[in-house]
DNA sequence: AACTAAAGTTAACGCCGTTAACTTTAGTTT
DNA sequence: AAACTAAAGTTAACGGCGTTAACTTTAGTT
């Protein structure tokens, strides 16, 4: 447990450094068992310190998950090529997501977590931060689902897919090790992926999908 | 706080009551608030009783999970309609896990937490129960998708889907109020089983999906 | 140089998980 | 029937936690 002495009384930067600190923790010690007194302590300050920038234990799960949030929506950006097609864009962000979600298990996991949704509701940074990254996968379903009610149900699908399979795998339950594990999710976004477009084509012929009955 | 009292010194089924117990606490204030102490209180006896059935907090939690598992797979078991065709087979498999995981959420993350991974890898019971639910899974899929290959994303696909859009549901993450949820639950996994159904179907004559097309 | 507000400290409260040492009881053995 | 034993429950304690109140130090302004 590394305590970092300091020169001065004032820190400086406290708030970073606790938010550093904070990422540390979750990384070893994962959301639930995440103590703000091993925070201050590791960081080099008192116990009730991080109390002067941030209301709660609470708040420094929040910040931290806003920080996950627009980290997570600077790779959807670095990652995307806007020249490929619809679909391709829409598997690499899926790729993207899981990935994100296998680096980062536990943030990831407190980004989607219980506590956090009370908190999503008051927090402003955190509920644009997530909003943001709704807009995102919007704008890769709909370049390849353009029809507004298929598009809702798109989105919907899309991002319950990579969720899913992203929670899935980062908990073992899925039978892939850490070989297949990239040929999985390829595997998985491509066929959803695929399976979207055609589903988007017959739509423009005509025919309605999504009501679920028998077609053959 | 309900506090119960007893005429008989020893208990009588008190491993049972504390599941209960566990199991309210659970609603109450989620898998991370579950207190022992209070569990204990609400049943009406020491904090340290619960020592005698239980090696420690971890282990009521994954009793209260290895039920979830159970319940949830007689859920599946209660809901199947033999004779309806595969794919409508699928569909109400999805439904029946969103609508548990909707109906018990603190326990259906339960089941799915950081927590229980370890444990799952020593309990027997626990695992054998989660086990037998994707036996379940793997059950309806192989009706909808024989290739072996396919059969292996299919599972993946159809497990990440409706776990995703589970999840996401009772975070509150996907737009969908009340009124329109079980309409979102059934198009997503409407629209999903028929484009499984139409990959597998495409498979039977000869081309190859899975890979989706061109991979960077 | 004095003042003030921000930033940090110490000490305390109550809750928690867990353990050790003890007591009560139900069931078995003699 | 009496004695024994092991299971089941109790009390009391330890240390860690989140949080707060009251205090001290310091940087920046007047």
């Amino acid at each position: 447990m590394a305590r970092v002495p300091r020169s001065t009384y004032h820190h400086g930067n406290l708030r970073q450094a606790l938010l550093d600190a904070g990422r540390q923790e979750l990384r070893g010690h994962g959301a639930a068992g995440l103590s703000l007194r091993r925070v201050a302590r590791v960081t080099g300050v008192s116990q009730a310190a991080p109390y002067r920038h941030f209301d709660d234990r609470n708040a420094l799960l929040a910040a931290l998950a806003a920080e996950g949030f627009l980290e997570l929506h600077h790779r959807f950006i670095a990652d995307d090529r806007s020249e490929d097609p619809p679909r391709c864009r829409l598997e690499r962000l899926g790729r993207t997501y899981v990935r994100f979600a296998l680096d980062e298990p536990a943030l990831f996991q407190l980004m989607f977590s219980a506590e956090l949704d009370e908190l999503q509701a008051r927090d402003d940074t955190l509920r644009s931060a997530g909003e943001q990254l709704y807009g995102a996968l919007q704008d890769a379903v709909r370049g390849l689902v353009p029809d507004p009610e298929q598009f809702r149900v798109g989105c919907a699908s899309a991002w319950s897919i990579v969720h899913g399979m992203a929670l899935l795998l980062l908990h073992g339950r899925l039978p892939a090790d850490r070989s297949c594990r990239e040929q999985l999710v390829d595997a998985v976004t491509a066929q959803f992926a695929l399976g979207l477009e055609r589903i988007a084509a017959d739509a423009c012929h005509g025919s309605v999908a999504g009501d679920g009955g028998r077609r053959r």
